[in-house]
DNA sequence: ATGCGGACCTGTTAGC
DNA sequence: TGCTAACAGGTCCGCA
């Protein structure tokens, strides 16, 4: 399910029943999450009051006043706020409980995500330290992307999603600034001038905010914290629109698999 | 340092 | 219709 806009579409739906909250009781159901849920961090997180929830990259982060808990939706992760009354369903991993009474529900059928703990600063975490700027921050530039990248010969669809260039591009949205940059997915990283960074970096931004906008981008099940699915969907230009026409030319757009992972161009848009 | 492939899981869909 | 294989929104790790 989630990339970044997703990620964020989730942080607007639980933070009214979290910010300013005190956390009663975490209710584990499935440990068993890409890494293990820390066996002490029922008690950690018992009687803490949430000061705020952000995101770092693809993370949610819930700050208290001894520490952040850290949460990753992997592939296939959502929450929910229910009630008591809701009886867990299949794959609700975890319940974290507030003294309002509401429950923010974790489901992640192939538990790939993660609940952590991060201690006071989440930035020096393993998993946070060698972390890209955000993408919407002013630290992404087109300056910033162009030396990310000199030298290295890997594909520019490759080098926007790696982390450590910038945290929080998933396969959706890379495809999709691809297309709107006019940059071919192929492409070596190295070989990529100036100006056509500037523009990519400006179409991941208008991209990631545009998907916001609309909720994110619902493909199979995913819904946002509020229940309701993403409107993003609509707006793809090449996301599995393989063989189907280019929305500017016609030309059908061309399916590749880069790094285990489905890319999707026109190759007469994309140079 | 860089780049590649494998690994972790379950559910859905395409193909025979 | 039913079984099997391929594939899916992430990303870390180990190896060459």
């Amino acid at each position: 399910m989630p990339e970044l806009p997703e990620v964020e579409t989730t942080r607007y739906g639980i933070a009214p029943a979290l910010e300013g909250q005190k956390i009663t009781a975490l209710v584990i159901r499935e440990p068993r999450l890409r890494w293990p849920i820390p066996k002490d961090l029922p008690e950690k997180l018992q009687g803490q009051i949430v000061n705020s929830v952000k995101r770092r990259a693809k993370y949610l982060l819930l700050e208290t006043q001894s520490g952040s808990a850290m949460i990753h939706l992997g592939m296939s992760g959502s929450m929910r706020i229910v009630s008591t009354q809701d009886a867990p369903e299949k794959h609700d991993h975890f319940d974290i409980v507030t003294a309002a009474g509401d429950i923010i529900r974790y489901n992640d059928p192939r538990r790939f995500g993660s609940l952590l703990w991060a201690g006071l600063n989440p930035d020096t975490h393993a998993l946070l330290r060698k972390l890209g700027p955000e993408p919407l921050e002013e630290g992404f530039t087109g300056v910033y992307l162009w030396e990310s990248s000199r030298s290295r010969r890997i594909s520019i669809k490759q080098h926007i999603m790696n982390s450590k260039v910038v945290a929080g591009v998933g396969n959706i949205y890379a495809n999709e600034a691809l297309f709107m940059a006019g940059i071919h997915p192929a492409r070596q990283a190295g070989r990529i001038a100036l100006p056509r960074m500037e523009n990519l970096s400006k179409e991941i931004k208008t991209v990631l905010t545009a998907a916001i906008k609309q909720g994110g981008t619902t493909l199979r099940d995913y819904r946002g914290g509020d229940g309701k699915p993403g409107y993003f969907k609509q707006e793809l230009r090449v996301y599995e629109r393989g063989n189907q026409p280019c929305k500017t030319c016609g030309t059908p757009i061309k399916q590749i698999v880069q790094g285990q992972r489905a890319t999707y161009y026109c190759k007469h848009c994309q140079r």
